[in-house]
DNA sequence: ACCTGAACACCGTTCAAGT
DNA sequence: ACCTGAACACCGTTCAAGT
């Protein structure tokens, strides 16, 4: 029961042009703008963002640098171009009233998990103003689910703009931790790794001046990343519902 | 370069040199850590982080870039001393339980006031492990805050963590919008501009495809950053008030 | 029409050599 | 001890010249 943002029309790579003698040019796929944001995520998935560079990108391609001019007018519509395209594998919901929360919920989920697969993409997200075809469909999608859920148009807009926010924060600071020193570790070590370190940074904290964050060491370093987001969209929503019932 | 100390006296016949005083060597103030911060801040202001190269901050000083490494370690550890600085300027509330959420509100829009002053900023905390002075201290103060509401320790915890994701992306987002594309603009024109532009946009949205967008597109534009910041604080707080109220 | 080598104007950072 | 010129190994982007 749901709908991929996918397509776009004629969008597809198909240059369509007959290339007949295969002898000529060897096993090379031809450049085109999906095969350079193709690279481009390659190289995101493995090394982070920082490696996208356009020389980096070229010899994936096997090819020079200004060769990839033709496809992309400079390095930032080319990360743009690749957000958009993590974004289009975002599943959309149909809405089902009651189960709006838990649908916005998964949406968030869906978008905040496709960013963090690709270091990087989630602070180019926050840094462009949300008027992208994937932005609206994102937007179109949450103001679905809240109005849904029964809440005023004007809360909807202001909340789908929150949701957001919170949602490309989240992912943020998750891929930085991945990056900040513990690579190496697994997701799931590293997470230990790091809340072990936090406790015992707080811990040793002088009381007098951090006495709730020493105190509280355990409470601050408690649950993986998903529970902290989860507590985060889930304690927005309830302000939500509970600002439509005082209406 | 025609300050250097070495040809003061280039153009006139033997100026006697056993004198080091200031007339030999201007008002110029010996670098230190501080002076380094300060320089960068202040190209911060002016023309934003990516401004911030070592070059040009050596210049700024009066000198080269490799000068400056005997005070900083690294461009990376300059912009994390740069924010450090920048959260230094945010006065922390001594709790007064009956003020719980304005106190709160009070420090989130100090925070993200003195971050936006200095584009760029938010993004560096954003990724930046909560684990600095600076950052410890804001903590601390927000759990103060909060146990003051009365709300409980693990709530208080993960929601310390959520009002800082909230407020250090608002604040990302305030400044990249400040900079793409609609600089020479004065803050409130280009908040008008940007928004008039964004209710074109979703007015011009077929119908068909995106009804919500189309039809609230006034919704999706009121506002401006000050509000839509209130708007998400509030709300999160309802939620927690809400938490607590279950329990 | 498509591609690219070479160049331009930048970066951060290092280090031997100066004072 | 402090400072720095020059160099190294990179960047993004442009453009004349190739095929």
């Amino acid at each position: 029961m749901s709908t991929s943002i996918s397509n776009s029309g004629a969008g597809s790579p198909a240059p369509s042009r007959r290339n007949r003698s295969t002898r000529d040019r060897p096993a090379k796929t031809p450049l085109s703008e999906d095969a350079v944001i193709n690279a481009a995520l390659a190289i995101t998935r493995r090394d982070g963002l920082e490696a996208v560079t356009m020389r980096r990108v070229a010899t994936e391609l096997d090819t020079g640098a200004a060769s990839l001019y033709v496809y992309v007018a400079n390095r930032d519509e080319l990360l743009h171009a690749m957000l958009d395209r993590v974004l289009a594998t975002v599943p959309l919901a149909t809405p089902a009233p009651e189960r709006w929360r838990e649908q916005i919920y998964e949406l968030m989920v869906a978008a905040r998990r496709a960013l963090e697969a690709h270091p990087g993409m989630a602070a180019v997200l926050l840094g462009e103003p949300p008027i992208t075809e994937r932005t609206m469909d994102g937007a179109e999608n949450l103001l679905a689910l809240l109005r849904a859920g029964g809440v005023m148009p004007q809360d909807a807009a202001l909340a789908c703009d929150t949701l957001m926010l919170i949602m490309s924060a989240s992912a943020t600071e998750a891929d930085v931790r991945r990056t900040a020193g513990f690579a190496g570790f697994s997701i799931d070590a590293q997470h230990d790794e790091i809340a072990s370190h936090m406790r015992d940074r707080f811990t040793a904290l002088p009381n007098a001046r951090y006495p709730l964050l020493n105190e509280h060491a355990d409470e601050m370093v408690a649950g993986d990343v998903e529970e902290r987001f989860r507590f985060a969209i889930e304690t927005f929503l309830d302000g939500i519902a509970a600002r439509s019932r005082r209406r």
